[in-house]
RNA sequence: CGCGGGGUGGAGCAGUUGGCAGCUCGUUGGGCUCAUAACCCAAAGGUCGUAAGUUCGAGUCUUACCCCCGCAA
């Protein structure tokens, strides 16, 4: 089929490289516009244009797609049976997704109607869900309101990151726009209506990094951790340095008491101790935090101006005390 | 020229007003122990990013260059 895809992150690329395996005729690219990017801003190419240029295919990169006529006609010319769209970033004006014969069919990371909008696998994370998935859909002038055609379902692992959930996302996603395709060419594809009992998962904004010791449970800032990673970071302050946590798990009290004999005697103390504040430390043993709930064991942690360390390495170098507290500030 | 941090033995760091290069961990050997990732003893391992300069003497000051990283997008 002539397809014309539209996308801009790694995850679009991999169905980008999927459809043009299958041997469809991409007859253009579309991909948002270059941005000043990384140390020194230099204006760097998105990962599905530098795809379209290794493969030699027609990238075009307007700055708006809604009234504009000149990009509208060059899609319009170039008579697509298909629009595939895959994180692109926009939303479709009626105009274009009016031009191909057989519609516009979108790649959605999420079991909609759950979770429409720009961020579903991170919320999927952070909310703590089992189970997420793949959803295609023809697309409509809405936010991920179009008719569903297939769902994929995909179980999420307790400890894993957003970032993992997105590259195995990325490859399913990829596979299910190819079934897709391959139903809508001989006509037998479903089509679903989504129903009005639909949820969001709008952009995540900085500040939701910022932890808070008083309200969130022990799993929750676990989960929020993971579901930041690698994006922004969960981080909180301690002696009035940002710290990002990378990796955390939960530890039940009763399992941190047998570990540490030392703290059976405070056990009944424990609950007065505000939440954030370290329990335990060692290089070798790790980080302990007291949540409002149970106890958080870092295992990954980031400081200003450093990278990533995993706890012992980190402890190495920093001098860190038990009761020194982390806070949102 | 977006802002900022940094390059010191395998890892993470310290190194004060320039004066013999240190800490924790790891590694190797030995000891202790029913046993151990625990404990004790010992050892190996660094031209302190590169080049030049100031100085009696520079990891420590000056200049240039290379590399890495964080923020930001």
């Amino acid at each position: 089929m002539k397809i014309v895809f539209m996308g801009t992150p790694d995850f679009a690329k991999t169905s980008l490289d999927a459809i043009v395996k299958e041997k469809h005729e991409i007859v253009a690219v579309v991909t948002n516009p270059d941005k000043p990017q990384g140390r020194g801003m230099k204006l760097t190419p998105s990962p599905v244009k530098q795809y379209a240029i290794e493969n030699g295919l027609p990238v075009l990169q307007p700055e708006k797609i809604r009234k504009n006529e000149n990009f509208i006609d060059m899609i319009k010319q170039q008579q697509p049976d298909v629009i595939c769209v895959v994180a692109y970033g926009k939303i479709l004006p009626a105009e274009l997704l009016k031009i191909p014969k057989f519609g516009c069919v979108n790649v959605h990371g999420s079991l909609l109607p759950k979770y429409r909008g720009a961020a579903p696998i991170q919320w999927a994370v952070i909310n703590g869900d089992s189970i997420t998935g793949i959803t295609t859909m023809y697309m409509d002038e809405g936010m991920d309101s179009g008719d569903m055609i297939l769902k994929e379902e995909v179980a999420i692992g307790d400890n894993e990151t957003t970032g993992e959930l997105w590259n195995r996302l990325s490859i399913i996603g990829a596979n299910l726009l190819v079934k897709t395709l391959k139903l809508i060419e001989q006509g037998k594809e479903p089509r679903e209506k989504q129903g009005k009992n639909y949820t969001l998962a709008p952009m995540l904004e900085k500040s939701m990094g910022n932890i808070n010791w008083e309200q969130k449970t022990a799993k929750e800032i676990k989960n929020l951790v993971r579901g930041l990673n690698p994006i922004m970071g969960a981080y909180s302050f301690l002696n009035g340095k940002k710290i990002k946590f990378w990796k955390a798990d939960v530890i039940p009290e009763n399992t941190f008491m047998d570990m540490y004999e030392e703290f059976a005697e405070y056990a009944y103390k424990i609950k007065e101790i505000d939440p954030g504040t370290i329990l335990f430390v060692d290089e070798k043993k790790g980080l302990y935090v007291k949540t409002k709930d149970g106890i958080l064991s870092v295992l990954e942690i980031q400081s200003e101006n450093s990278k990533k360390m995993k706890i012992d390495e980190f402890l190495r170098g920093n001098k860190i005390q038990a009761a020194d507290g982390f806070k949102m500030q």
